[in-house]
DNA sequence: TCTGGGGTCCTAGGACCC
DNA sequence: TCTGGGGTCCTAGGACCC
């Protein structure tokens, strides 16, 4: 059997949970640039917010409730995850973390579930601070069914027999099954199907034809077969990226420059910190998809590097020469974004006999920066080309404290 | 005026190789 | 008139997830 833990509101229990005084208050936490709402609390949920609503559109809901509003700070949510994470394993021969707060666990050999279950939620809500549900079925695609469907009872069902499941899936709405997107939804809204318990009577060949081989896995799931496996060990990451919106459009390629010095700058920092070098750059830039008025560009290339690397200055010219490639004046840029592929651990160096190596002086340079970096704080030491001004830098005008990693915001108690 | 960021997997086609 | 089979790498797009 397989139980999906699932934090309740993850970001907005966060940060309820250093202001207590929120307690029952309204909580909305708004995605990065401020942009849209991306977690709101039960009662933010009952003033009409709706998940993605853009900030502007719902400004007067905020108002007239008085919505507590938070920009996202993910190195509270970071920290708090895996404190959820630390208390789950202890619950779970194995155990698949599946996102920032959500994880598979499995609970093979382990008897007396209705009993065993409950206990696993009190201990992670005593214990963190943060709510949690649980749903338990013999197959993944259930056991997020089960645990969607015990936020509705008391954050725990446990789906253990074949009449239980098909009594859960009775009544439940395909558009909230995993793995239906808006895509999917359309097919199954033309054949009038509109439950879980009509889609999985559609013939197995049907799913395979209609929905690649995922339907085929979708299909077995929802017959409890399980058709995708626990992933503990996670595989190594295929690729790394960092991309930002702008605050303002960017419509000068000195601008531009700026802004891809950073993400570049950040993107070589992720690759040391997980010990890795890219063998491929790509740079794309994107346009405001939403103003129909506006001309449209979303250029990408991507670079080959000649050897593997994870070097600031090495990604940073990289980037910037691309991003002046594709840059196009008269357009308004909005967001850009650099991605690492083809990723090797830093152990595995293949060298290049057509290139010049430079015996590793540009992994001291980096090794350098990251020290200060450590020590003084993220952009004590940083290329030039990132600018000083940033106009085009990240709104985040409601940001909650480090209440966990930070020293100097650590809740004192009086 | 203002609409996130970081991922996964699958499919298909073209270039190129032997 | 009729021109192989099998493979990799890369790109691009589409679908989905949180």
């Amino acid at each position: 059997m397989f139980a999906l833990c699932d934090c309740n509101n993850f970001y907005a229990s966060a940060e309820r949970l250093f202001r207590p005084e929120l307690q029952g208050k309204p909580i909305v936490v708004l995605s990065n640039n401020d942009g849209c709402v991306i977690a709101r609390s039960e009662e933010a949920k009952a003033c009409g917010i709706r998940m993605g609503d853009p900030e502007f559109l719902v400004r007067d809901l905020i108002k007239k409730f008085q919505i507590n509003v938070f920009s996202s700070n993910y190195v509270l949510y970071g920290d708090m995850s895996e404190r959820v994470m630390h208390q789950l394993g202890r619950w779970f021969p194995r155990l698949d973390v599946y996102s920032i707060d959500e994880a598979f666990g499995w609970l093979g050999g382990i008897n007396n579930l209705n009993s065993y279950v409950p206990k696993i939620r009190t201990a992670v809500v005593q214990n963190t601070g943060i709510p949690v549900s649980i749903g338990v079925a013999p197959t993944k695609t259930l056991a997020k069914l089960a645990n969607k469907l015990a936020k509705k009872y008391n954050g725990v069902l446990v789906l253990d027999t074949d009449e239980k499941i098909a009594s859960a899936v009775k009544d439940f709405p395909v558009h909230d099954l995993w793995g239906v997107g808006r895509q999917y939804y359309k097919k199954f809204e033309a054949l009038k199907i509109e439950t879980v318990a009509q889609l999985r009577e559609m013939p197995e060949m049907w799913f395979k034809q209609n929905m690649t081989i995922m339907g085929q896995r979708m299909y077995n799931e929802l017959w409890g077969r399980p058709a995708i496996p626990l992933d503990e060990i996670r595989e190594a990451t295929k690729g790394i990226t960092v991309s930002r919106s702008f605050r303002n459009y960017i419509e000068s390629p000195e601008i531009l420059s700026e802004a891809l010095t950073l993400y570049a700058s950040r993107l070589a920092e992720k690759l040391r910190a997980q010990g890795l070098r890219c063998m491929y750059l790509q740079v794309f830039l994107y346009t405001n998809k939403n103003r129909e008025d506006h001309p449209q560009h979303f250029p990408s290339h991507t670079h080959k590097l000649l050897i593997a690397s994870n070097s600031t200055t090495d990604l940073v010219s990289i980037a910037v020469k691309v991003a002046q490639k594709l840059f196009k004046y008269g357009i308004k840029y909005r967001k850009a974004g650099v991605i690492a592929t083809g990723l090797i651990p830093e152990s595995e160096l293949q060298l290049n006999i057509f290139s010049d190596h430079d015996g590793g002086k540009k992994d001291t340079v980096s090794a350098v920066l990251d020290k200060l970096n450590l020590a003084y704080g993220r952009g004590t030491l940083r290329m030039a080309t990132e600018g000083f001004e940033k106009k085009w830098r990240l709104k985040h005008e409601y940001l909650s404290k480090g209440y966990t990693t930070r020293w100097s915001d650590i809740i004192k108690v009086i």
